[in-house]
RNA sequence: GGCCCCGUUGUGUAGCGGCCUAGCACGCCGCCCUCUCAAGGCGGUAGCGCGGGUUCGAAUCCCGUCGGGGCUACCA
């Protein structure tokens, strides 16, 4: 695209509920395209809703924002030329564009009321016609609207669409027509002076200089009405006059075939991050539900995906959210972490298992140094990494053995090489890793005759718990002698 | 009901008329490596919704059909 003027998207959710990975896809879309194009990035709550909007919906989208690293230029929190970035704070601003928009006769007020509108809906739908409002009252007299306000009735104020087909070139879709039977007159502001999204949406693009409008499929619909506001707009001078482009992104599904909701747990982002996703890996996997970068590639960075990303190049299908490559995905860039990244990125979860202080001591944060490399290829998800180096961080007495474990490998069998190997390590030399191998294979293999995952299963269990942990005679020389001992003679005890 | 969008293996995608006996990744299955689990390596499994056209040739273009989804609010 040869572009004239610089490239301004925004992101301009809703605060209501959790902030969900649909959400956090078309945030990751939008912030992409205007990073291509080295255009500005602005974030933008639309809170006109008092009913559904919360301040911990707020807190949380800007939460997640910040953990994506999803940078914004101008925005709600870091300000801008043009704000404020939250829409319960520009009522004025809708007010007076609304009261334009009707002294330049591009809006009417329509009083009305619920069940009329319902009963000549259903009529409408009966007999196979558009549903939408029929433009009753767009021609009123003044006599006429004196009349129901006599009468007591509050009037919504509509736009007035003209009567013309839409046709508009979808960045990810391309032309589509709505007919102009099929786009009636909406409402903009209610019948108590709140202004709906239907106005303050494309208000705020307007005035915020937004240049390519892009969001989710479930807008599409809703694209011809604010390319009629837009087309007002140039006459009644908000904005420069311009319309934006539009790509509408397709949904992420859960499950099954459905859309993947606020509700569904498997939505929250907050939950991902708890579950031990890094924000890369998500947003890989993110990336991936509707774009892909090459061929037969799909790992990459944030900064790649920039260098790369084409809104032309993104697929219409909705795609099936699969936590299983989410994981996978995230596996790999936990692997692209270097050994000091990623044991920074560990100790919250660390921390939040109480395994290490809030404030890590010296001690702690050598043991995770050491600790770390024998996890780091071994992890999808960083909260594995809290499970598998548990035994490390715990005393001899707080250890818990797995009972399915216990029960498999310290049978009597077990516990005759726990013994052997009991009293082969009591006896090394020097307590590293070679010499600890050393020991233990000339005890068990060589000298029980075993096989060697019969003669290390048993000690792996005693000693950290688990049949799955990282590599044992590691794990050992971490430990440390006196623990190690301890440990093989308490499960003897 | 009306309007709009979408339709490649189980999942996500590549594919823009011949390079496709359809590529890659995840999953799944098997093998190798191996002190467990992973990682890694090798191999396998499975797909162009359907029907008509257009064309020498169609996953790719057109029409129809079926299926899925969204919108149809004084929600966003």
């Amino acid at each position: 695209m040869t572009d004239t003027k610089p490239v301004v998207a925004r992101f301009c959710p809703s605060p209501t509920g959790n902030p969900h990975v649909g959400m956090a896809r078309t945030a990751l879309f939008s912030w992409a395209f205007a990073r291509h194009h080295g255009g500005r990035f602005v974030f933008r709550i639309e809170d006109t809703d008092a009913s559904r909007d919360s301040q911990e919906s707020y807190d949380l989208l800007v939460d997640v924002m910040r953990w994506l690293g999803l940078d914004w230029d101008e925005g709600v929190e870091v300000g801008g030329p043009n704000g404020p970035y939250r829409q319960s704070e520009r009522m004025d601003i809708y007010a007076d564009v609304a009261q334009r928009l009707l002294d330049a006769g591009f809006a009417y007020k329509a009083y009305d009321t619920a069940e009329e509108l319902e009963e000549r809906r259903n009529a409408a739908r009966a007999a196979g016609r558009p549903s939408g409002y029929d433009g009753l009252h767009r021609d009123l007299t003044p006599e006429q609207q004196a009349a129901y306000e006599a009468e007591g009735r509050e009037p919504v104020i509509r736009f007035k669409m003209p009567a013309k087909d839409w046709t508009f070139t979808d960045l990810v879709r391309g032309d589509i027509t709505f007919g102009a039977e099929n786009v009636q007159d909406f409402v903009i502001v209610r019948a108590n002076g709140q202004p709906l999204y239907t106005l303050t949406n494309p208000t705020d693009d307007a005035l915020m200089g937004i240049t390519h409008v892009l969001r989710g499929e479930d807008l599409l619909s809703s694209t011809p009405r604010q390319i009629a506001l837009y087309e007002a707009f140039a006459e009644i001078g908000v904005g420069d006059g311009s319309t934006p482009e539009f790509g509408h992104f397709p949904y992420v599904m859960g499950a099954g075939n459905r859309k993947l909701s606020k509700r569904d747990p498997e939505s929250n982002l907050l939950g991902y991050r708890d579950q031990g996703f890094l924000p890369e890996g998500l947003l890989n996997y993110l990336a991936l539900l509707g774009w892909s970068i090459a061929e037969d590639r799909d790992v990459f960075t944030l900064a790649e995906m920039v260098e790369a990303f084409e809104i032309g190049r993104v697929n219409p299908n909705p795609a099936r959210f699969d936590l299983k490559k989410c994981e996978a995905i995230n596996g790999d860039h936990v692997r692209m972490l270097c050994a000091e990244d990623l044991q920074g990125r560990l100790v919250p979860y660390f921390q939040a298992a109480g395994l290490v202080d809030a404030e890590p001591t010296a001690e702690q944060t050598d043991l995770l140094a050491a600790a770390v490399p024998l996890v780091h290829e071994r992890m999808g998800l960083l909260t594995e990494a809290v499970d598998m180096l548990r035994f490390l961080f715990v005393t001899d007495d707080e250890l818990t053995i797995d009972e399915a474990d216990r029960e498999k490998q310290l049978d009597e069998a077990g516990l005759g090489v726990v013994r052997a190997a009991h009293d082969a390590l009591a006896d090394v030399g020097e307590w590293t890793t070679p010499a600890i191998e050393e020991a233990l294979r000339l005890a068990l293999v060589e000298g029980l005759g075993l096989k060697p995952r019969l003669a290390f299963g048993p000690v792996r269990v005693a000693v950290t718990g688990s049949r799955i942990s990282p590599p044992l005679f590691e794990s050992l020389e971490l430990l440390g002698r006196p623990s190690t001992l301890a440990r093989l003679a308490a499960v003897l005890a």
